[in-house]
DNA sequence: ACCTGAACACCGTTCAAGT
DNA sequence: ACCTGAACACCGTTCAAGT
């Protein structure tokens, strides 16, 4: 015989606010969450039916939506805490910390980045960033149409491979270690004198296939390495 | 009074083979075959019970692995016939060529993009790919190790790139409504004192909102201007 | 005004029943 | 051996009913 369960859920009438929703909703979002975001897990952390959501946000898009923009803004908050003293002489320094800010930010809610990185919201908190990055491209030497274009690249490079990262740990367990797999037993197997390179740099990726954050700094380096290279042929036109 | 259908689904049985399953779930993944791969859907379009997918993969996961199989086969082949010579002396040419195909080969499924962008199944087509990419890059000049990490950079990117378009391109028309007023509208009335640089590049940034391509290969171009850098740098050392 | 709960059209997956 | 179809536990969303 099991313990009865007393009426825990007290089915009261609960008093839902937007703020309230969006804090339950973003810690589903988080991988301690269960890293899932559904209607019915939503009512079950606010002690709520399900549906009372619905009288808040029109549907789920548009929960996404300012999810994201909290997202966004903490984000840029998180940069603006490890870089004081804001976009200083040091383009790249700058660059850098808030792209990996952005990503960070994201990364605490993988379920959201699968949702949402792709989106545009045109938030107060979005178009202040976007006018910061265009301006210290500019500053660092790009025109101002080449310097938009330019932060148009770094920004969908950074969502995209933060999404890409983020819907990967999301993944079933078991889908994770068909691939890990993949990676450390049939790459590691791969015959040498076919796959001679392979061979050689195997160790090496399996390190890398683990390092989410590891890929992550290479490509942006690699990308900002381009964006010196142009900045330097703009000074010489 | 409506006409009454007949009994056209012919109750009859139906034998799948493991290539009709793959023939079938390629066609739906495809923006015209409305671009969302699900049992029922595939059901129907095979004349079967969606449940007798089952006899052939395991769960859905096992036929996803085998669609990107398929998909990263078409795109070095793709490849392959934009440049018979294979790798020459022109990395660059030959990398641009490779990550646009297999960019290509994915978009034409976005569904599928969005399920196994990020993926790897360490098939025979994928690892032969892999040992040419780090082929070339080590050719070019760099050192194997930074090669295959080079490989690795190159490759997430392009992918993540890939995952993000085909996330947003299987949005709700209404959700990507939504975005491109947000850039079209919003971006494009910004008070021209508080947003100066942002209100002078908005036109381009709305017409790169549409262009997926060009965005694509303006981070392509700048990526490769860093791989570029570092050959450089690996020659003098 | 706003929460509840039944209902609906979908998902992936399991399993007993058919052929 | 392999397809069918009912069933189950989930999705997002709508709507009438409660308070």
């Amino acid at each position: 015989m099991e313990a009865r369960v007393a009426e825990q859920s007290s089915k009261r009438r609960v008093t839902l606010t937007r703020e309230s929703i969006l804090e339950a909703a973003l810690r589903l979002c988080s991988p301690e969450g269960g890293g899932q975001l559904t209607f019915s897990r939503l009512g079950k952390e606010l002690g709520a039916d399900p549906t009372a959501v619905y009288r808040h946000f029109r549907d789920k898009d548009e929960l996404v939506l300012a999810l994201t923009d909290l997202t966004v803004q903490e984000g840029m908050e998180l940069s603006r805490q490890a870089l004081p003293d804001g976009p200083s002489d040091d383009w790249r320094a700058w660059l850098t910390v808030t792209a990996q800010s952005v990503r960070a930010s994201y990364l605490a809610r993988p379920a959201l980045a699968v949702l949402a990185a792709a989106r545009t919201t045109a938030s107060p908190a979005e178009t202040h960033s976007v006018e910061q990055l265009i301006t210290v491209l500019h500053r660092a030497g790009l025109p101002v149409i080449e310097a938009a274009e330019c932060y148009r690249a770094l920004l969908d490079m950074t969502l995209a491979m933060t999404q890409y990262t983020a819907a990967f740990s999301i993944l079933d367990r078991s889908a994770q270690e068909k691939d890990e797999a993949a990676w450390a037993v049939k790459y590691g197997m791969l015959p040498e004198d076919e796959f001679p390179l392979l061979h050689q740099s195997a160790p090496r990726l399996t390190e890398l296939f683990r390092d989410d954050d590891g890929v992550f700094a290479l490509v942006l380096t690699t990308f900002l390495d381009g964006v010196a290279a142009r900045i330097e042929r703009a000074r010489k036109a």
